[in-house]
DNA sequence: AATACTTGATTCCAGAGTGGAATTATGTTT
DNA sequence: AAACATAATTCCACTCTGGAATCAAGTATT
């Protein structure tokens, strides 16, 4: 089979329709370098080759093709005033593929158009009227056609993530917050959208997000710890996200932390749920101070002195360094990005984290990383859109 | 180069040394072939082609030389009864090398020689006089020739593991129990013994035996924990042994598991050495009963209905349990794999580890696969044998 | 301005590794 | 004894690869 003539009939100048990657068609280390040059931004071949464990040659043999193809650009010759020939960078087409990501939680859609590096051209949001499929699947379509026009662009593949297990195949195993049972959502999404769908669960679409956008592209290795209305946890080890049959289940959601904290809806004792989570936090400080709180208000008190509100959240902030040093002993990973709109914690308490992480830990061991990521919702989204990127990239 | 050439000079029939593993001059697949017969035993090279993904074909290219050189070795021609031509199952020669491993305490070397397939043959002890580099190396040099004349083989490598951190050029960085620190233990020994050593952290060691010759071999993923003096704790991620800086530290040795158990010697109330340990719990039980008991008894006494036996027992037990949630709801594993003499307690109160580890675990989650090891001293120097095995056959 | 120089990228070619198809080997079944 | 089934080998065409020579496109030197 001759993999340059069948990329190259996608370019039948005829034909319209936006280029369309079908990386089945590409070599494993063509794929490989599609990658490269995706996560790596605009890249020499030379920078490349090293990456690959190539030679240049072989650089320039794997990259025509994908060049002829429009799979990949090239950029300017960049003189940057050294002798020598300058380079000319390889790149990604930034204006040729659009993605949609969307996530679903039991009350609203929420949803992002981005380029192929994941970067959001722009947000909705929709409130979901009910949980049935129909509805979700009703709701994704309108979004993805108000994304699509709001930015100006036409989505070349859909990713949709949501709390709970979703199977390989893109059934939805179990979702507890939608009252979901083997939802088929992928093929119910494909037949009403007529584009590549993909969907994963929601901490593992940020995983890989973080993965190909993140932290990632530095390290190989490292967790990822999500704070919101729940706790979500991930892992990246050897530069594969870790997806097993349980992944989905929320393991690292209810990791017992603290003793003489509060009871869970589960019935733990302190756990990571009854310790972090935004809503139990709230509910806290809400009980003590005998008037509601949001996480907002919560966290303004615990600045201005309140005693209820510091002490919540000061075990809190101790409890989120237990778990961290935990995750960090455990896995031997020595790097932790955190999530969710509940990182707004690690920001006010963040030597209380840092004083916990370190006291969980040897104190010959490596410092480890933590890095925050943004607490904005829209991120959920965002990790929808990257492993929808990374469906259409083939890359397992 | 010429493979087939470069490996069959090794087989002069001048030449009466030993045959010698040189792998180096094998290509990956090659090397792959012959790690795969080592550690799936006699196998097909039908079988061999659907775990490496190759054709038949390619196994027989590939297992020529090999079996040329002597590296491997043919059976007999084994017809089980079904129609068809017999096959000719693919073996290692178990006759031709044999490995010494040898544990490294602060208190005696506990040395084993085995063959290539870390099978034991013959075992011996030492006690260490002092802790110098000179008395360890002057020990294993003893206890090498010994067991070699025991077992009547000559030993073609020797690995060394102990508690610490060990640098991959064999340089010890840390040992508590010895006092060491940057002892150029593998160079010692190489220029004493005058043969490829390979020292290696002893919980390590122990991982490494377990993935190329027990769990390993029917799981990709798994953790180990060790109860003996401390509490080790080591990883197996998508077949490959998790070695980092802090490889050595024993992160998994303090983690906290009952906010009401005793101190350690780092003054971590409950935490992973002062439940589990065989010192603690010994401690603990004497302290109560007002006599010194050491573990042997402390398990008879906890079977005769002793209160205080009973209850520390019970609590190791309980905190073993959920020691074995924690790892595995943060790594993702599903196989846990128990060594060390503490193995014991697994087997005295298995019913409480399981109930605690069941607890910690979702109800929903796969259930986590406890394997127990050989509680047996020798484990350890076998885990040591193990590394020098993998060293020679040179695969990382 | 012409030439030398430096470094990126390409071309060309030989070698290694691979799988499919045909063939051979070695047993059981008829 | 012939037919059949399955294992293993041989043969060959194909892909992937890197090294060496070459070309390309800038800066430095004269």
């Amino acid at each position: 089979m001759n993999t340059v003539a069948s990329i190259s009939n996608q370019l039948d100048p005829n034909q319209l329709a936006p280029i369309r990657v079908q990386p089945e068609t590409l070599a494993e280390s063509a794929l490989e370098l599609a990658r490269l040059v995706l996560v790596r931004g605009p890249i020499s071949r030379g920078e490349l080759a090293r990456e690959m464990k190539l030679s240049v040659a072989s650089l320039t043999r794997l990259g025509k093709p994908l060049l002829d193809s429009g799979l990949l650009v090239e950029g300017p010759l960049v003189a940057d005033g050294t002798v020598g020939r300058p380079v000319r960078l390889l790149d990604v087409p930034t204006d040729a593929a659009w993605f949609v990501g969307v996530k679903v939680t039991g009350e609203s859609l929420q949803a992002v158009v981005t380029d192929i590096r994941a970067t959001i051209l722009a947000e909705a949001v929709l409130p979901l009227p009910e949980k049935s499929a129909a509805a979700v699947v009703a709701g994704i379509a309108q979004l993805s056609t108000q994304l699509e026009a709001q930015a100006g662009v036409t989505a070349t593949g859909v990713g949709v993530s949501l709390g709970g297990q979703v199977r390989p195949d893109g059934v939805v195993h179990r979702a507890p917050f939608l009252d979901w049972k083997n939802v088929p959502l992928q093929s119910l999404l494909q037949d009403r959208l007529g584009l590549p769908v993909v969907v994963e669960n929601d901490v593992t679409a940020l995983v890989a997000a973080e993965q190909w956008f993140g932290a990632g592209r530095e390290v190989p290795d490292f967790a990822v710890i999500t704070v919101g209305a729940g706790v979500g946890y991930g892992l990246t080890i050897r530069n594969h996200v870790i997806r097993t049959v349980d992944t989905g289940l929320g393991l690292g959601g209810h990791f017992p932390l603290d003793p003489n904290g509060p009871l869970c809806a589960e019935g733990h004792r302190g756990c990571s749920t009854a310790m972090l989570s935004i809503p139990s936090i709230c509910l806290q400080i809400s009980a003590a101070l005998g008037r509601p709180v949001d996480y907002g208000q919560a966290l303004d008190l615990a600045a201005d002195g309140n005693r209820a509100a510091a002490a919540v959240l000061e075990a809190a902030a101790k409890s989120l360094g237990i778990l961290i040093a935990a995750a960090t002993n455990l896995t031997m990973v020595n790097t932790v990005v955190l999530g969710g709109e509940g990182v707004a914690l690690f920001a006010a308490k963040e030597a209380t984290v840092l004083a916990a992480l370190t006291a969980g830990r040897d104190p010959e061991a490596a410092p480890v990383k933590v890095r925050v990521g943004s607490a904005d919702f829209t991120e959920w989204a965002r990790g929808a859109a990257a492993v929808a990127i990374q469906a259409q990239a083939f890359i397992h």
